[in-house]
RNA sequence: GUCCCGGUAGCUCAGCAGGAUAGAGCAACGGUUUCCUAAACCGUAGGUCAGGGGUUCGAAUCCCUUCCGGGACGCCA
C-alpha cells in the first residue's frame, strides 16, 4: 500500500469533480502531487493541486484548494483538509486510514516497499568491469557498490535486473599482463627477474607465474613469445578474475554475467555492417582534437561512427589506421548483444573520468536501437582516503595502492558499503578510515543497524516480560492499531509510510543514497521515540500491565524492523539482531 | 579551446525533477542512565544557498553569465 499513490488518485478525482462542475473537464492533472509536508504540523499529506492548476483555469489558488479541500473532506478516510499557505492542502488522515496502513505494512512484510513501476522490465546494470590485470583497488569501491546498490534497488521497483561485468580481456593491456606474468613464471622456475617499466610489478603474479610453472614445467622457455602468449594470458586472466570475484565478493556484490571482450570476437564486424546499413558509418578524418595538440598528430582516413548524427560532439572511430579495430567497435558489438538480448534500458556505472563517454555510448543506443532502448549512465566521482584526518598517499605505479581487500578487511564490509552510499554519487567522497571504523554516532552505519538491533531487542524482551504475549506478524496485524495516538507514534507510521515512495523515487533519479538518508531518518526517530520513554514510562514500547497498547506498539517497532531490514537489504548492509 | 560534474553552517553533506520559516551529523557549549541496549537522547549557537542577471504566484532547485575546484577530450583499454 502507497499512500501516496493513493491519495495521488483521491485528490485527483476531488479536483476532477471540481473541475467538471465548473466546466473544466480535460485539464491536465499530471503535475498534481501529493508528498510528505514540510512540517509535521501540517499533516500527514499536502498536495499542490490548487497551485499547479490555478494559472491554466485562471483562477485564484486558494479558492480552488477550497473547493478541492471540501471535497476532500466527504472522504471518510480524512480527518481534515485545510488550505494554508499560497495554496497548499494540508491532509490529516483518520485514525482508522493510519491503522489500515501499517495493518497492510505488516502483512505485506518483506515485500512492503516493493514497487510495481518496474513492471518486469528488463534492464542491464553494467558495473565495476574492472581490467583483469590486478586485484580490485579501493578506487573500484564505489562504483562496485553503487552500481549493485543501485541494481537492488531497480529490482525493489519492479525491474528485471541483470548485474552484468564486462571483462577487458582483448587488446594490449592483457598482452603486457600477460607478459608480467611470463617474468613471474621464470622467477618460479628459479630466475632471477627485474620487472622492467611498463610491466605489472606487483606480487599478485606470482602466483600465477608459480601456477604456470606448476602446469607447464620449464616447456614454455623454448617457445616464442608468439606461442606462450595466448597460454599465459589465458591463465592469467583467469586467475586475474578469480581474485576479483573473491575481491567483490568481500564487498557482497556478485554479478549476474561475466561478459568478455573477446568473445565477441567475430561479431564485430557483422555489427558494424548493421550500423552500416543503418548509414551511421563511413570512411572519413576527424578535425584533430582541441587544446593541446599531440606531438604525433597525423591526419589519416578512418572508419567512423556518425555519432553526430545522434547526439554526440565528434564522430567517433572503429577502426585504427592500421586497419585493426578500436576498443569503441567492440563496445558497439558489445551493445548490440545486450540490445539483442532484450533489454530495454541499458545501465552504466562508470568513474568520473569515463565522462567523456557518456555521450557516445547514449549516441550508440540510439543508433542501435533506434532509440526503442535508453542507455543511462551514471558516473561516480573520486574517493578520497584519509586516515585521522591525513590524505592516503597512492600510487599505482609501485604498485603499492590500497586494495579493496584493505579496505573491507580494516573497516568491514558494512561500513564500506553504508559509506559509499551515504553520499550522492556524483558529489567527491572523503573516506576516513578512522572515522568508517568509529562505532559511534558519528557513524551513520551503526546508527542504523544500531536501530534494527533495537527493535529487535524491545520484542524479545516483549516476549520475555509478558509470557503468552503473541508477536506473530498476524497477531500483530490484528492489534488495535488505532491506539497509536502518540505524535511520535504517529510521525514513525508517517515516516513508514513514505518508504515505497522513497523507494520509486530513488530508483527512478539513479540514486541510491537516498535510502541510506532515509534508514538514517527513520532510526534517528526510532531512537527519539525510544528515549521519550525515559522521560515519560507511559510511552515506553512495553507496558506489561497495558497488553492492548503494547502490542499496537509491538506492532509500530515490527513494522519499523521490517522496513530498516528492507532497506539495509537493498543498500546490501547486514540488519544484525544485536549489536554485542 | 570544447564538454561533463561540483560550489548550501567552521568541517562533511542532505534538500525528495519549482513549493510553506533552508535541514542533519561532526566540531563548540549545557543537560539526560535506580528506566524496554547511553553504539542513544534533549537543548543552545551557527547561513548573502559562490557572484550577477532572468523565467513565475513561488527558485538552493530551471535558463543565461562570471568566478572557483575536479574530470574528460583521434589511431589506450
Amino acid at each position: 500500500m502507497n499512500i501516496f499513490r493513493d491519495f495521488t488518485a483521491r485528490v485527483t478525482s476531488a479536483v476532477e469533480v471540481v473541475l467538471a462542475a465548473g466546466g473544466h473537464a480535460g485539464t491536465d492533472l499530471s503535475r498534481i502531487v501529493v508528498e510528505p509536508p514540510r512540517d509535521a504540523a501540517h499533516g500527514d499529506l499536502a498536495t499542490n493541486a490548487a497551485m499547479v492548476l490555478a494559472k491554466p483555469l485562471g483562477m485564484k489558488p486558494r479558492d480552488l484548494a477550497e473547493a478541492v479541500a471540501g471535497r476532500l473532506r466527504d472522504d471518510e478516510d480524512v480527518a481534515g483538509a485545510e488550505v494554508a499557505g499560497p495554496g497548499f492542502i494540508n491532509i490529516t488522515l483518520a485514525a482508522a486510514y493510519r491503522a489500515r496502513a501499517l495493518k497492510a505494512l505488516i502483512e505485506a512484510g518483506a515485500s512492503y516497499g516493493r514497487s510495481p513501476i518496474g513492471a518486469g522490465r528488463p534492464v542491464n546494470v553494467e558495473y565495476v568491469s574492472a581490467n583483469p590485470t590486478g586485484p580490485m583497488h579501493v578506487g573500484h569501491c564505489r562504483g562496485a557498490v553503487v552500481g549493485d546498490a543501485l541494481a537492488n534497488l531497480l529490482g525493489a521497483a519492479g525491474f528485471a535486473v541483470t548485474k552484468e561485468y564486462y571483462i577487458n580481456d582483448a587488446g594490449g593491456q592483457v598482452d603486457v599482463l600477460a607478459r608480467s606474468a611470463f617474468l613471474r613464471y621464470r622467477e618460479a622456475l628459479g630466475e632471477t627477474i627485474t620487472i622492467p617499466e611498463g610491466l605489472y610489478p606487483g606480487d599478485y603474479l606470482k602466483p600465477v607465474g608459480a601456477a604456470l610453472a606448476e602446469r607447464f614445467g620449464a616447456s614454455l622457455l623454448s617457445q616464442d613469445e608468439a606461442e606462450w602468449l595466448p597460454v599465459v594470458r589465458k591463465t592469467a586472466i583467469d586467475m586475474m578474475m578469480a581474485m576479483i570475484r573473491d575481491d567483490l565478493a568481500l564487498l557482497n556484490v556478485h554479478h549476474d554475467v561475466f561478459f568478455s571482450e573477446a568473445s565477441l570476437g567475430s561479431r564485430i564486424p557483422s555489427t558494424i555492417e548493421d550500423l552500416t546499413a543503418r548509414g551511421f558509418v563511413y570512411r572519413g578524418t576527424l578535425p584533430p582534437p582541441k587544446g593541446q595538440l599531440p606531438e604525433d598528430w597525423e591526419d589519416r582516413e578512418q572508419l567512423l561512427f556518425r555519432a553526430t548524427d545522434v547526439g554526440d560532439d565528434i564522430d567517433r572511430p572503429l577502426m585504427k589506421s592500421d586497419g585493426s579495430y578500436t576498443y569503441f567497435a567492440g563496445d558497439v558489438a558489445y551493445m548490440k548483444d545486450k540490445v539483442d538480448r532484450g533489454f530495454e534500458r541499458l545501465i552504466y556505472v562508470l568513474g568520473a573520468d569515463h565522462g567523456g563517454y557518456v555521450k557516445r555510448l547514449q549516441a550508440l543506443g540510439r543508433a542501435l536501437s533506434g532509440g526503442a532502448v535508453s542507455v543511462e549512465v551514471l558516473l561516480c566521482q573520486l574517493v578520497k582516503l584519509f586516515r585521522a584526518g591525513e590524505p592516503v598517499r597512492m600510487s599505482k605505479r609501485s604498485g603499492d595502492f590500497v586494495t579493496l581487500r584493505d579496505v573491507v578487511e580494516e573497516v568491514g564490509r558494512d561500513a564500506v558499503r553504508f559509506m559509499m552510499l551515504y553520499r550522492k554519487s556524483d558529489a567527491p567522497l572523503d573516506f576516513d578510515f578512522q572515522k568508517v571504523t568509529e562505532q559511534s554516532k558519528d557513524n551513520p552505519v551503526f546508527y542504523v543497524q544500531y536501530g534494527h538491533a533495537r527493535a529487535a531487542s524491545i520484542l524479545r524482551n516483549a516476549a520475555a516480560e509478558m509470557p503468552g504475549i503473541n508477536l506473530s506478524a498476524e497477531s500483530l496485524a490484528a492489534a488495535d492499531l488505532s491506539l497509536l495516538d502518540d505524535s511520535g507514534e504517529q510521525g514513525l507510521q508517517r515516516r513508514l509510510a513514505e518508504y515505497p515512495r522513497i523507494i520509486e523515487g530513488a530508483a527512478e533519479a539513479h540514486e541510491p543514497h537516498r535510502i541510506a538518508f532515509y534508514l538514517y531518518e527513520l532510526a534517528a526517530e526510532f531512537h527519539q521515540q525510544w528515549n521519550r520513554g525515559k522521560d515519560m514510562p507511559q510511552l515506553r514500547f512495553i507496558n506489561p500491565e497495558q497488553p492492548a497498547s503494547t502490542l499496537a506498539r509491538l506492532a509500530l517497532v515490527h513494522a519499523i524492523k521490517l522496513v530498516l531490514s528492507s532497506g539495509l537489504d537493498v543498500l546490501g548492509v547486514s540488519a544484525p539482531e544485536e549489536m554485542r
